[in-house]
DNA sequence: GCTTGAATTGAACGCACGTTCAGATACTTT
DNA sequence: AAAGTATCTGAACGTGCGTTCAATTCAAGC
């Protein structure tokens, strides 16, 4: 996809993306054209198919490449599982709110996506909640936490921490590491721990 | 806006907001156009301006309509702070469950309204998460819950039941009144309940 | 300084968009 | 049956869309 490093004064190819990100985070896939990424980057439309085949793989590159960082970013789990629960949240209040355009754009614009690349995406997904699932099954199972239903649990963590990403922004009334405290203790409890 | 009674078989104005709400919730705003809510209601195009003044206020009515439908449903609440939140928990779910896609398009498409019809929209959505505020600061008041932060505490528990769309299908592994007792048992405890 | 090849332009392609409106049609009222 | 009114059609308006591609510009290697 991207092509070797421009011959021009600057890098275009990472700037496409950067731009079609905060674009699309903005204003919707669907209502941001190739000419207005373009226009961002300083260049015309036809330039940007050096750097993508067409609009689809714009917006699937961009969903797997965050979905990729996720899952590697995400450290292998040991200690006890409330520890693991620990870890796990605030891994994922940091790694989301470091990203809100990337993380709103890989949950708004999963419709947009064509259906091999939806499954791809879905699969990923489905991956890192099954981490959160093992943590808190395997809590369940030693008595640490008490999970009526763990599906449901794990849909249910998932939500609540993703919600932050709403209403967070930095240099608000709280600071980032008393947001994971506060919310720590809110999943905590929620699973029975 | 919408006229009087059709003179015509059937009656169009209806079907015109259903058939929008349904291929919105589908494709996102942007991506339907007037001519295909139009095919779908069995209509020309230029019908549709009968019913709506244009495309922007179509998608007004539907979020402005459902969170009237939601405030005037949300009933008045009396007796203790937890049974308030119990009500509250089986109201939030039944009354979203029962119309996912006005729900996922009130949330997914804010950003398409201008910014005086966003505006409206944002201080009805106010309006109900206050009512759920005032229950956990009540309780908070009374010691029934235990909660570090009102705000914070309000838009978890919300996150956390509008997390159950992504994945509640009737007719699944679960009944609407299993979803019900296990989401309030988690809100329940996350509020140190 | 000439050659080479990547990067970019700028115009063009066919198509769909939201919206308008004169004219046609269907129904109600008299 | 005629008049009146609500409903709808069908064509048209200007505009912008994703994408392609021959021609041009640019930077580097010889």
């Amino acid at each position: 996809m991207a092509r070797k490093q421009g011959s021009h004064s600057t890098i275009t190819g990472p700037k496409v993306f950067a731009a079609a990100r905060d674009l699309i985070a903005q204003h919707g896939f669907a209502a941001v054209s190739m000419r207005q990424i373009a226009r961002e980057v300083g260049v015309q439309a036809g330039a940007l198919y050096l750097y993508t085949p067409d609009k689809q793989t714009l917006l699937f590159e961009l969903m797997r490449s965050h979905m990729e960082e996720l899952l590697t970013a995400l450290p292998a789990q040991s200690g006890g599982f409330l520890e693991q629960l620990q870890n796990f949240t605030e891994f994922h209040l940091q790694f989301h709110l470091a990203r809100p355009e990337l993380v709103f754009i890989s949950y708004m614009e999963l419709r947009n996506l064509n259906p091999e690349n939806f499954a791809i995406i879905s699969q990923m997904r489905k991956s890192y909640e099954d981490r959160l699932e093992a943590i808190l099954a395997g809590g369940d199972q030693t008595q640490e936490f008490v999970v009526p239903d763990t599906k449901l649990a794990t849909m249910a963590v998932i939500a609540m921490l993703n919600g932050v990403n709403t209403w967070y922004r930095p240099g608000g009334r709280l600071a980032l590491t008393d947001v994971e405290a506060i919310y720590f203790e809110m999943v905590r409890h929620s699973v029975g721990a």
